[in-house]
DNA sequence: CGCGGATATAGGACAAGACGAGTATATGAG
DNA sequence: CTCATATACTCGTCTTGTCCTATATCCGCG
């Protein structure tokens, strides 16, 4: 379970709220490589608070709700660092443009053409926000420099997604061979 | 809903039973695009008929179990070419590779590498497999064209996160600032 | 002065996917 | 004769992810 994992990860640098977690690690700076959403941080924390690897305690605040900040535990510190050192397999190829393509045949040429541009250019703002997000981050230390090489797979897994996209629209465009009777199955 | 329409998909080629639709279509033509277990094909083909996407008959077998095959109906077909035609989404970037490295820094040389070049092997494994795909399928029709086209898309994407763990793995190897207290922090 | 946005937490509902176990029968290899 | 394998289908539970709602207060803006 990665987020149990990223949890624990951004808690070892800083104890945070639920609510610090979402804005701050989740909607920042994990943002390109996993989402989580507020209800499944929430639940999450209290699951890892059960099984003894954060702990949790309240710091009232005057006028507003008390913020509940949670900690790793030992316990906590132990789990990530061993999920940390195992290596997980790689992500299962899940993809609907790819899947769309495997039955796109049957799709006359400016439809196929739309759905290849259409990801195209989702691909390139990926990419932009992610040139964003590494200028922003530039220092020397350990930590930035394995934190910075994170950034480089995303973009580079987006620029390999956009480079392909072209070179397909491209052969689009010179022509295809016309389908056979595929559209007409689907239409009639 | 992809799984949806990907049994749509299939079934729009040829009708087949559960078992057909795991052991020849999904295990082999879609493997490297999505996979889907059994107990979803089933429960699926369930919903889709429910729904009126899909008929089933029985075929009684001397012996063996019926094959009880699915076939699209005319509103599955419409639903096919209806889903075929809208650009979906971009996959969220969800990486357990991606997020161990977000928190790498805390791990001393040698298990960083061996991270990447545990996810190095497993990404060339992939290449292979998708080389072996697409060389068996060498056809000139529109169709085969499209579905090349696929295979390129996820061979590309494999290929980019290659060239990139060789390169981080160069980085590592040429000498990265030790970690201040990070490591100290989670072994202690 | 009211309204919306930021701060802060928590609950329910639900689809989708992962995982595993169970039930048959037939064929063929050892 | 047994064991593995292929064919064919069913059930159940757990985890994930998404969405929506509710509760509270404070601050700034118009």
């Amino acid at each position: 379970m990665s987020l149990d994992h990223a949890i624990l990860g951004f808690l070892s640098e800083q104890p945070s709220t639920g609510y610090d977690l979402k804005t701050r690690c989740f909607d920042r700076v994990a943002r390109s490589v996993w989402t989580a959403d507020q209800a499944q941080i929430y639940r999450t924390l209290e699951r890892l608070e059960k099984s003894g690897l954060v702990t949790s305690r309240l710091i009232p605040q005057p006028g507003r709700p008390d913020r509940k900040e949670y900690a790793v535990t030992q316990a906590g510190r132990r789990a990530l660092r061993e999920w940390l050192e195992t290596p997980h397999p790689l992500p299962p190829l899940r993809d609907p443009l790819l899947l769309q393509l495997l039955f796109g045949g049957a799709l006359p040429d400016d439809q196929l053409l739309a759905l290849l541009e259409t990801a195209r250019d989702g691909y390139q703002r990926r990419l932009e926000d992610l040139r964003k997000d590494a200028g922003r981050a530039a220092s020397e230390s350990r930590n930035a420099k394995v934190r910075r090489m994170t950034l480089d797979g995303a973009m580079s897994q987006a620029r390999a997604s956009i480079d392909w996209l072209d070179g397909a629209i491209d052969r689009v465009r010179a022509g295809l061979p016309a389908n056979g009777d595929a559209l007409g199955r689907l239409t009639r």
